[in-house]
DNA sequence: GATGCAAATGCAAGCTACTTGCATCTAGGA
DNA sequence: TCCTAGATGCAAGTAGCTTGCATTTGCATC
């Protein structure tokens, strides 16, 4: 957690040029504020809301809840982001979708299909990334006993962080 | 779907002795409200959101939100009722916890365990329960991952029902 | 470099889904 | 039958978005 040289970006300039490729070919204008968003989750691999983003951008310069809330609609349809909600807790959780490039490729290589589960903390309340996913025999049986074809899964624990153990 | 002789029970004058018993120990007062709440989940063994059971149970005699809002809760601190939602959708679901009477004794009996998943179309929006659970091995994979001790678990699929295929 | 327009922003107001306070009523034990 | 903790109805409050609108701005084009 130390900042070593000039490693706490505040606030970017530019995204690394791969990502505002990403947002033009998803027709997501590149500005300022939006910058700033998607640098927030690339700091931090970590589940946003949209309070606590507007809230984290706000020590910087202001902006506003309905731009960060706009910013995020615009980088979920394009791709980008994806959105999930925790049993037990009230807001909307985003966090990004990075292309699953280093992967053993086990899935179709769609460009970002490496989404990721959660696991929150009951009593702290720490939500982490979880790189287990559903096993496909799952999926199976899941299509098999309700006739439904499956798009898409998530999958959330709940449990005791090692600090709160 | 037919209702057979009285099989569509209106509202009950009393609830199956099991849930009554039930209630009391948890230190849930019996009032016909909530025989009406209860006797919903057990006609209907499908998620419910606050707003559904209100207006479900106000075909018949008015029941204020607020009041089922309250049941609900206290159903829940019982054990009789678990809370999830889904991604992309508003409300909370509830659905009945239903002991693991019958099933080849795979968890601790711990009197209600009997927890089930969710997949929701995402043409018309009806939600099912499934059957199917998270295996063990998964789960500890989760804790070797994250050195979190994982309670609880839910799983929601997303996909398109037989009708809408 | 100047121009035009679709798209982004700030501000404020609106909406949904709960959630709570309070006075009154009632289930259920004494 | 009586008492009291807890349930109910009604109304007001809150959190977390979500949208409308006037203004500004990114960026493709000239």
């Amino acid at each position: 957690m130390k900042d070593r040289e000039a490693k706490k970006i505040p606030d970017r300039e530019a995204l690394p040029p791969a990502w505002e490729e990403k947002l033009r070919s998803g027709k997501v204008k590149v500005t300022p504020n939006r910058r700033r968003v998607l640098g927030r989750f690339l700091d931090a691999d970590a589940p946003w809301t949209l309070k606590s983003l507007h809230r984290a951008l706000n020590e910087g310069e202001a902006c506003e809840l309905s731009s960060v809330y706009r910013a995020l609609s615009a980088f979920r349809t394009a791709g980008l982001l994806e959105e999930f909600r925790l049993p037990g807790k009230r807001e909307t959780y985003y966090s990004l979708l990075r292309p699953s490039a280093g992967r053993r490729g086990q899935g179709k290589s769609s460009g970002h299909d490496h989404h990721h589960h959660h696991i929150v903390c009951q009593d702290c309340g720490t939500v982490s990334h979880l790189d287990v996913c559903v096993p496909t025999a799952l999926l199976g049986r899941v299509e098999d006993a309700s006739g439904f074809r499956v798009t898409e899964h998530h999958l959330e624990f709940k449990g005791l962080c090692g600090a709160c153990r």
